[in-house]
DNA sequence: CGCAGTGGGTTGCTTGATGCAACCAAGTGT
DNA sequence: ACACTTGGTTGCATCAAGCAACCCACTGCG
């Protein structure tokens, strides 16, 4: 997005939008949940230009959204992790996935799956656990390959080829 | 955003924005859902370019996330509608409120509450009534004006002072 | 010691979406 | 007859995104 301001708007969709509605920004926040933390990593996994995952790394800093540790010092090397106001977009990207998950994926079905971590049952458009019932945040779900995952990886070869 | 496609992303948050990630749209479908159907009433209520306005409405449709009915014929005119597809990204626009309303709002509180229809209960930020535990849907409740609401408006006339 | 490789960026250039303002067109009010 | 309303389209300027090349500080490695 650009400008990534909307005067005017008494509205807090127009306010997170301003935060993170730029093109990338909620990206980065899913692939950083997924466990990728350097530059590197973010810059392969998402084909972003380097120049803008590097000024986007840096506005979601500055919007308390991640933060930048050392793993090492000279050379400077630097992991990015989610804050508390990070990890609660969680919900947020449940419901834009669920909703790609129903309008946008292939026949065979969901490319990934959201369980919850301690019982082990999936979870739902709300983030809700649908085998224990309990509400849950960012900590306590993790990623599986979903039944449409081995269609969608085989769709993104062939469109490479 | 630009583009708006993720090449290679084996994952339905990308799905989901590559369709309704670009500035604005999220906003023109919040603000259907709000009542506002009419080019002028996004227009002037967005402050968004005309042509871009344009452009969005007529990709919304193309996504079958928005329906254009005719209201009167010679000169024809036309009101935008969300089909159950755009509906059903009130989830996420709910889970984006509640996230703004908790870091961008100001001391007064959120700008604008969602209540569930039927008993009057607030909802929460994954679409619950607290009041009666239903899982709601976007027909299912409204907006009304909350606490920090005066405060939004007087900030918002301040600004364009 | 020299030299390639890796991680993490920054700098320039090009492209294309966005913002703005002006214009068009069909009807309506007065 | 004339302005006004609604719903756009067109042209132009700007600014962010994409791409490639470059920089810098180290780490092997022969």
């Amino acid at each position: 997005m650009l400008r990534a301001d909307y005067p005017g708007q008494y509205c807090s969709i127009a306010k997170s939008l301003e935060v993170i509605g730029e093109r990338w920004s909620l990206l980065i926040v899913r692939d950083i949940l997924n466990g990728n933390r350097r530059f590197g990593e973010l810059q392969s996994s998402l084909g972003i230009a380097r120049n803008v995952l590097s000024s986007r790394l840096q506005r979601l800093i500055d919007e308390d959204i991640l933060e930048r540790r050392a793993y090492q010092e000279s050379p400077p090397r630097y992991e990015y992790f989610l804050t508390e106001k990070g990890l609660d977009l969680w919900p947020a990207l449940i419901a834009l996935m669920n909703w790609g998950d129903r309008y946008s994926a292939g026949p065979e079905g969901a490319p990934r799956l959201i369980v919850h971590k301690e019982c082990g049952g999936l979870v739902n458009e709300r983030g809700i656990c649908e085998s224990c019932g309990e509400t849950l945040h960012a900590r306590d779900a993790r990623q599986i390959a979903g039944p449409g995952w081995d269609a969608a990886v085989a769709g993104a070869a062939e469109s490479s080829a």
